[in-house]
DNA sequence: CGATTGTTTGATGAAAGTCAAGTACCGTGG
DNA sequence: CCACGGTACTTGACTTTCATCAAACAATCG
């Protein structure tokens, strides 16, 4: 657990290695993921303005990570001048993904959602050259109830879903690693 | 229509009246409301650092709107030090309505997301001033289709929720009018 | 006044959830 | 080395929720 729900944190932490995600529960227990951390990204922008993160964050794989102090952040905004524009690209970014997920939820299958899912994350991780070979073949530790919690689904369905993803020759996914054929 | 999916825009533009939607379009040509405008809202806050507004802003009554042009915010921003916080406050409450959304659509019943939807409204109308009275009561002009956009349901199941909340003597709903009975 | 557009209601269907049983895969400690 | 308990995954039977379709009606607007 990298940050609990209400705490209060005079820091602001940014993902240097591992797969990490960010939680909301609800009262009867289940969760919402809410968007997965990988290597780069900040915990949450919000963070940078105000002490409450106020949903959970877990780490998937073991996390490196590093925390930057907002007293010194906010700072350094005055002095450094593109550092704001970097904040703000930091942020766009992740209210676009943020509405993305919306409609995804709100409007799409259970397929859709899964192949969306795995495509973004695939798509984020080539970014970061974290793939290997054509066609694209990379490591993938989500358990299925990671992905149930993303979208909405259950672990039972979703388990449904990448079955037939696989017969019908779109992934290959097995030991932690995933290949898209397709 | 205020702001066009993908058009450029120089200008932020802030609603002082009547109630607008910002909603995603899909290629089916079905649609995601992202959020409800009231008066007083931002349309977007990553407006305020890209020119590219991504998704449709759509009047619901007549509005009155009115824009900034970016680059004097900008500055203002650096001149004027109480403005990034102003920013920064309006920025955590667009992201926070998004993830209470996300998680809406992911983890709640039609029932619970449509009694959410029209409490947060009440709730921010209350703020506003724009209610009245005790019961709360209140002018709601959301045709059905809009809230079934926002909640990711059909018009028709809308229809009957809504009938059954007014059967059980939750709301009253009626001639653009409601009223919170429970 | 007819023509849209919005709302209600009921019958039927499809998508995803729930339940349950079985298998595979660890990590632990004997 | 193996037995164990726990977690993860798979599969099938059955249920629930919501979507779809359709028809009727109400409201709104030139």
């Amino acid at each position: 657990i990298i940050c609990r729900d209400e705490d209060l944190h005079d820091a602001v932490p940014v993902i240097c290695d591992g797969w990490a995600a960010s939680i909301a529960t609800l009262s009867d227990s289940s969760r919402q993921i809410l968007s997965f951390l990988l290597p780069g990204d900040i915990v949450s922008t919000t963070l940078l303005f105000e002490p409450r993160g106020r949903h959970l964050v877990e780490a998937i794989t073991d996390v490196r990570y590093r925390v930057f102090r907002r007293s010194e952040l906010k700072t350094a905004v005055f002095t450094h001048p593109g550092l704001l524009e970097k904040f703000s690209k930091a942020w766009i970014e992740e209210k676009y993904r943020a509405d993305q997920l919306i409609v995804d939820l709100g409007r799409r299958t259970a397929d859709e959602r899964i192949a969306r899912l795995v495509l973004n994350l695939v798509e984020r991780l080539l970014k970061r050259g974290m793939t290997r070979g054509e066609p694209v073949e990379l490591d993938f530790p989500l358990r299925q109830r990671h992905i149930a919690d993303a979208t909405g689904l259950t672990p039972v369905h979703v388990s449904k879903v990448l079955s037939e993803f696989r017969r019908s020759g779109l992934i290959k996914l097995s030991e932690r690693s995933l290949t898209i054929l397709d």
